[in-house]
DNA sequence: GTCTATACATGGATAGAC
DNA sequence: GTCTATCCATGTATAGAC
């Protein structure tokens, strides 16, 4: 019974794939068919047309976020550093249906992938604005998360301007600035 | 004689339209020909295949990046603030293309785009480093400027989590640091 | 230099067998 | 619940008239 809703979550899994690895637009119901390892038929059984697959992926984000605001949450001094080192894309489930979220929403015809992007950003927003006191610098920690989200969107894992290795100094600096403004 | 490549040019604003205000997807043969106004064929002449197109756009965002470094160069003092400003997208022949570029790179499609926008970063790298001291704010630098555009990628302008109005306290915040940095 | 007509391939979706 | 076969629409590209 817990494995009712596995085949579903399968071809999700797999559209997840073809959209990150080869784009939007080569995640034809064919293609994804053949990475989840069914027929086109057998995915348009459970998901009966193109936009249900999308509809299937924001689902998954809406909760994937939910879990991901509470774990911030459960970090309220250094949820600076927690969030944008959450932001490094490294594969977990919430960075791949992110990403893969970010691809369908510039293809253009989806507009429900836009809006559940906004609604993250906007859970992000509301928590980083009440944790760190000062706007400019809440509003300076969402455009570097963003800016590191971009970054993995367009260039390949190890070809990053910005290497996950070097970021300690950059979550330092912002802390530094937290900081001085906080006290000042 | 100066008008001698405006058709080609006109097919390409046409082309940069269409890919941002409708998606790569959408920017089909057909529908760049109706927004340049030329037939399918009259289109084709110019642009044998839709790689040139892409080729075509490349070519420019090269030519206008360049600019964009001389014109950051010649502000060798206020060169965060100029830079971070000239990542708000406004519209200018710069942002159009670059925004364009985005998508095509998202598509999967076109190897030339990633690698276009590729250069682009490593042009603003090169040259932030070398302005700011520390190599901590110059990345911090370049990725607020990367997270500006992948919200102009993604949300419409009147829905920006980042109005260019609230850009001036960020700027300012990130100019305290690299002084206190630098200072100290 | 720009057009129409057309060939060809591919993608989304339906129908119906198993 | 999954498959094959098929229909229809659309996109790229070519050929050739004007």
């Amino acid at each position: 019974m817990a494995q009712k809703t596995s085949a579903k979550e399968a071809v999700l899994d797999a559209f997840e794939r073809v959209v990150i690895d080869r784009g939007e637009r080569a995640a034809t119901l064919e293609a994804v068919a053949v990475e989840a390892g069914v027929s086109k038929g057998g995915l348009l059984y459970h998901f009966g047309a193109k936009k249900d697959l999308v509809e299937g992926l924001v689902s998954r984000l809406t909760g994937l976020a939910a879990a991901d605001l509470e774990n911030l949450t459960a970090a309220p001094d250094g949820i600076v550093s927690r969030f944008i080192r959450s932001s490094v894309v490294i594969g977990t489930p919430f960075d791949t249906t992110y990403i893969a979220m970010t691809r369908l929403a510039q293809s253009g015809l989806y507009p429900e992938a836009n809006a559940s992007l906004a609604g993250v950003e906007q859970g992000w927003r509301a928590l980083i604005e009440e944790a760190v006191g000062d706007p400019a610098v809440a509003r300076l920690v969402l455009l570097v998360g963003d800016g590191l989200y971009y970054n993995a969107a367009l260039f390949p894992f190890d070809k990053l301007p910005t290497p996950a290795a070097e970021l300690d100094d950059v979550i330092a600096a912002i802390e530094d600035l937290a900081r001085s403004r906080t006290a000042g």
